[in-house]
RNA sequence: GGCCCCAUCGUCUAAUGGUUAGGACAGCGCUCUUUCAAGGCGUAAAUCCGGGUUCGAUUCCCGGUGGGGCCGCCA
């Protein structure tokens, strides 16, 4: 029996894109079940458009999400297999230089195409058949020296001895061209499995404008690696049973190709956020400090860090999220008097009130009794606020655990004078 | 336009000939509650259309419609 490899093979022509890194995990998820091999390819025959630094991104994009690869190429050093082979098929035929020049430049180098139907088994989609007459005689070289895209592929393929190739349905188009070139090479066909696409809202494959569309953009924002993966894992498959949260081992043993959709899957955002929040809210104390910390201002770093850190675990949805929600902790806010008052509250109460407060924080008492007592909402809101600025946030006891009593003290003895 | 792929709630999906068509996200409502979030409970929401096959179709076949992908000396 074969061995199971699988591969990933990106082109640095850009960040590396969240379809890419779904490829990625199904190639990771069949592999490690099988006991295989994973592979990452970086495919960067056009020089002109590819950039080292794209190169840089999927690396540290992948690694971060947790797709290790077990052997990595770069098509770029292997220029001399790909120049062996080139010459190999002009000379028995099945390739030539082409000089009829169409539009703009010089001689290429032509697969010679004979037709005729072409049929290959796609794991996910069955029987695929397509006829090869109107494809042409097509580039494969832009000359002995430089391989295109369908070559260089389909040599690697056969010289990794990928067992399968897994991506996405866009390449579906393409499997015959490189099927025809196997043929001529006398290569073996792997078998095949498109996956369906990553879809933006309008149903359109994920693209730029449909916004963040980079893997290394999402690491940006703060989602924690394995939620991402959890999420992506599940946009065109779903395990047997109900559950939507899963580890990557759960994932591994789990994976299976019978599940996959065959219909392209919308990238919703707030799902993520949902998956997200689970696996943030799940964060050890020292976690979500040290996550959370990333994102944040030097000032804001040790101090009532840890605390707040703690206090906002259960409320972001990603770590960079923190910056936002826990400003008023770092950087008192201003707010205008009136929001202080509770309903329908007396200033004079209201004063009344929070000079109490001031009493049981020094001489640590109770203050829950007290609100018990006078009300509330009348103790509790004008507390919040004097503690916030906010008309929404945590809950006033909580802040002063954050806070600490002597800041409480100076932030409630501003909101009285402003009263 | 040519070739190819696809089609269950708004979204992600379950149900591979027999279910009151299930779950989750989002929405809405209630609850909890000083506010917001979280939590708990509940609710609305789908088999694209038309023909077959069958005792019976979400499921199988055909046709339509709709959506998508690919049509480079890019990958």
């Amino acid at each position: 029996m074969q061995k199971i490899r699988t591969r990933l093979a990106p082109s640095p022509t850009g960040l590396l894109h969240v379809g890419n890194a779904r490829a990625g995990i199904f190639n990771y998820l069949f592999a490690k079940k099988s006991g295989g091999e994973f592979i990452l390819r970086i495919e960067d025959t056009d020089l002109e458009r590819s950039r080292k630094e794209y190169e840089d991104d999927a690396k540290e994009a992948l690694l971060w999400l947790g797709l290790s690869w077990d052997s990595f190429y770069r098509q770029s050093d292997r220029k001399e297999i790909y120049a062996e082979y080139i010459e190999k098929m002009l000379e028995n035929g099945s390739a030539y230089v082409s000089k009829e020049v169409e539009g703009n430049s010089k001689e290429v180098i032509r697969f010679k195409n004979k037709g005729g139907p072409v049929k290959f088994d796609d794991i996910i989609r069955g029987q695929v058949e397509v006829d090869t007459e109107d494809l042409g005689d097509f580039v494969i070289a832009k000359d002995t020296q430089t391989p295109l895209y369908h070559l260089a592929a389909v040599l690697d393929d056969a010289l990794m001895e990928i067992s399968h190739v897994i991506r996405g349905e866009d390449h579906i188009s393409n499997t015959p061209r490189q099927i025809l070139i196997q043929q001529a090479l006398g290569c073996p066909t792997p078998k095949y499995a498109h996956l369906p696409l990553i879809l933006g809202e309008d149903r359109s494959k994920l693209s730029k404008r449909h916004g963040a569309e980079a893997l290394s953009e999402y690491k940006k924002l703060g989602y924690p690696p394995e939620a991402m993966f959890n999420f992506l894992a599940l946009l065109g498959w779903h395990p047997e049973d109900d559950r939507e949260i899963l580890s990557k081992e759960e994932l591994v043993s789990e994976f299976s190709f019978a599940r996959v959709q065959k219909g392209g899957a919308i990238f919703d955002k707030r799902k993520l956020d949902w998956i997200s929040r689970g696996y943030i809210k799940k964060l050890s104390e020292g976690e979500i400090i040290e996550n959370v910390a990333q994102f944040v201002p030097k000032e804001w770093e040790g101090g009532k860090m840890g605390k707040a850190a703690k206090l906002f675990r259960d409320r972001i949805s990603k770590f960079s999220d923190f910056k936002e929600e826990a400003k008023f902790i770092f950087e008192p806010k201003d707010y205008e008097a009136g929001l202080l008052i509770w309903k329908n509250a007396s200033k004079e109460d209201t004063k009344k009130h929070l000079e109490k407060v001031c009493e049981l924080i020094s001489s640590g008492g109770d203050i829950m009794v007290y609100a018990q007592k006078e009300g509330r909402g009348e103790v509790l809101w004008p507390l919040r606020v004097s503690l916030s600025g906010l008309k929404n946030s945590p809950g006033p006891l909580e802040i002063i655990e954050v806070l600490g009593s002597e800041e409480s003290l100076n932030r409630i003895r501003h909101a009285i004078s402003k009263l």
